[in-house]
DNA sequence: GAAAAATGCAACCATCATCGATACATTATG
DNA sequence: CATAATGTATCGATGATGGTTGCATTTTTC
């Protein structure tokens, strides 16, 4: 099965940094589900791995709900893919392989600082966004879907 | 289940290396699979991939088998990551997402970026190192290894 | 004080890509 | 012609993930 932690733990981050920038708002797990599409298990299975991290805040009762514990400007992609996915590498080399040879040997250590090395630079790449920049980035997308439908429409 | 597909493919690269250095020989699916610590049948399923890349070629019929198709320094590893995962996404938004607002209505597109962001980097960092690197690294790897042994025992 | 509404947590099943095994056609060598 | 290899197909097992349900706990509101 696909993995879909990231991408919806990533929706609900995006949702609650609009939320926060429309009013400083709390979300519930039922709507955050509802905008990312999927059930309020999954969020609340995810939710907790944000408070670990720092990221969100949760308070119980009613008219509780989540809010970022950061400023999204302060939040980067970075700190989410790690909060939800953890350290776990990226990939793992067979276990058992039996040691015959130069290759066999070493694969193992060879296998983990390579996937070290990968796992660094992902991390890196997610690192160079915030939310309050991807926020700004959905903004540009949608205007220019925009633009789009109208070019479309004058030229239709 | 875990993907194997990148560990074992790469191993099955660096033996075919190895042999090509001790005299061009060439190795057949049951002696990777044997080294690489399983069965034939995942060999010949990833093989293919590697020769369409033309990074392998095999030969038919008895005494044939399969060796690289270029210099071990001539191959990087992400084209041997490349050959096996494809260009298939990372990640993948979720579908069926409804549109609701800011988020909800440009999320796809906008993973869709961020994907191929890391993605980039992603290969970009297997692309520092190509088969005759990682065979000297996986000797220096040894090297320390025996070091190691001999200052135990010493010591022991 | 009780009802309501939220989080947090646990158990269970469904899904589905991957791995492993087997079989078979094809091809090339000796 | 026998042998040994690739290349391909099929089938079942595995196991992490997603989805559902239920429940205890907590906090606000009436």
């Amino acid at each position: 099965m696909i993995d879909l932690r990231f991408p919806t733990t990533l929706q609900m981050m995006l949702s609650l940094a609009l939320a926060q920038r429309e009013g400083d708002l709390v979300l519930s797990s039922a709507q955050l589900a509802e905008g990312a599409g999927t059930n309020a298990s999954l969020v609340r299975r995810l939710l907790p791995q944000l408070a670990k991290a720092g990221l969100v805040t949760g308070t119980k009762g009613r008219e509780g709900g989540v809010r970022l514990a950061r400023p999204a400007c302060e939040i980067s992609l970075d700190a989410v893919y790690l909060a939800v996915m953890g350290e776990d590498p990226l990939w793992a080399a067979r276990h058992n392989v039996p040691h015959r040879c130069l290759v066999s040997n070493n694969m193992a250590d060879f296998f983990e600082g390579l996937t070290r090395d990968a796992q660094a630079a992902l991390v890196a790449s997610l690192a160079r966004r915030n939310l309050a920049d991807s926020l700004e980035e959905l903004r540009v997308i949608e205007a220019s879907a925009e633009a789009a439908l109208r070019t479309a429409a004058r030229s239709g």
